[in-house]
DNA sequence: TCAAAAGTGTTGCTGCTACACCCATGC
DNA sequence: GCATGGGTGTAGCAGCAACACTTTTGA
């Protein structure tokens, strides 16, 4: 019997794999969770939707290719970003091996630059009415939103996606979108508040209500030590 | 400005990266949680303690990989297995470009070749007591361990490290181990027994108390859909 | 007879869920 | 004055943590 790491060694020298990132790029728009996507502008499967991917560079970092070709496509920076997992079916793309990473990011849809989304045909799409896509990037959206849903429940992230100063209703649509399902006005404020990280302002958003809702923004500092965080 | 996937195509003609996978193998042995780790049998790093790992071949899917490579080195078949995530950085093994996926696995020590390990050099560390392994194979080990705590707390897992027949002590160190923590026998006697997938039969466990512990089984259909579960 | 591990219930507390009405305002 | 969304409190219940003593038996 063989050694694996000579069987392995053997093997690598003529190992052809083409390693990928696939960003999941999250919107909050007007009480509906929105993904990113482009239309591919090469063969194959030119002009079908997409994930925002791209290839690996030989001396980077897989986190920094993520945020790379995050920024390359959306001119975001400094977003939250992290990895989903490892997408690696040997034929998940039909033409080629390629494995591909998916990361995943929250971001405000109004720091986004839109002239730069338009000039790379990519396009935002509710999460309950997405389009056909190429290859698995379904099923990676699927462990992507599943991976979200946990997190959010846990820990303080989903905040990315909402304004500097905002309403308690506009968090709680934000939840309500990312979870799938309505939530108690009063439990969800007694949780918010038992957790003390937000601080009222003395200033009301009317764009949505006549009697106005007032606006919230982070205690940074608690905002980050939060310990029994869970909605 | 170009487009980012012409400048990712044009990139990855030139791109030499190649994709390994890494085996977490969990086993529980004497009230310990230990971890499989081999010896390196080549250069560079020869001699060296290092996670079970190989090298993807080209026709193959990631997953399927990681249970070859496991199957390679410890005989063992069939074992529930899964990714934890890829590893990326650039120098994260500084002689040559390599991500490495990781997937761990829960297995039960005495189904396991113990000939074979030690023919490949490989042997078993309390995980706790790990010696000094090479690259970022400690970084991988601790999200393992991470997620592994998060999935044993809500779902049966680490049933897998205990042989058919096991009595409620033994599977309260192996939680204990695997959480680091201890555990009031009570309260979790009356967890499990609340979660109604266990079978007490009429034999008696003496090897470890001079009493005698009933043993236990699963009752694979409930096993297999618990609702609630939570330790 | 004693040492060592197995087994067994209760209580108080915390945190969750479920639920209905008044308020402020623009039209 | 009414329609619209914002804001507030309570009570019952479930699940969790904390806690101490008895049983069995081999040596």
């Amino acid at each position: 019997m063989q050694k694996p790491f000579q069987i392995n060694r053997a093997y690598k020298e003529v190992q052809q794999i083409t390693v990928a990132v696939d960003c999941l790029i999250f919107g909050f728009n007007d009480g509906n969770l929105e993904l990113l996507l482009v239309s591919r502008s090469f063969e194959p499967e030119r002009d079908r939707w997409s994930l925002i991917g791209g290839f690996v560079h030989n001396d980077e970092d897989l986190d920094d290719a993520a945020h790379r070709v995050l920024t390359e496509l959306t001119g975001l920076d400094d977003v939250y970003m992290e990895q989903v997992r490892a997408f690696g079916k040997a034929k998940r793309d039909p033409y080629e091996r390629v494995i591909s990473v998916t990361y995943s990011a929250l971001v405000l849809k109004k720091d986004y630059n839109d002239e730069l989304v338009k000039s790379y045909k990519a396009e935002w799409f509710p999460i309950d009415n997405l389009p056909e896509l190429i290859f698995d990037h379904k099923e990676m959206i699927d462990a992507a939103m599943k991976r979200l849903r946990r997190r959010v429940k846990s820990g303080p992230v989903g905040f990315n996606l909402l304004p500097e100063k905002f309403t308690l209703p506009q968090l709680q649509k934000l939840y309500e979108a990312i979870l799938g399902e309505e939530i108690d006005k009063r439990n969800f404020r007694k949780k918010l508040n038992s957790m003390d990280f937000l601080i009222k302002l003395n200033e009301k958003d009317k764009t949505e209500s006549k009697k106005g809702a007032y606006l919230y923004k982070f205690d940074e500092d608690k905002y980050n030590y939060v310990k029994n965080f869970n909605i």
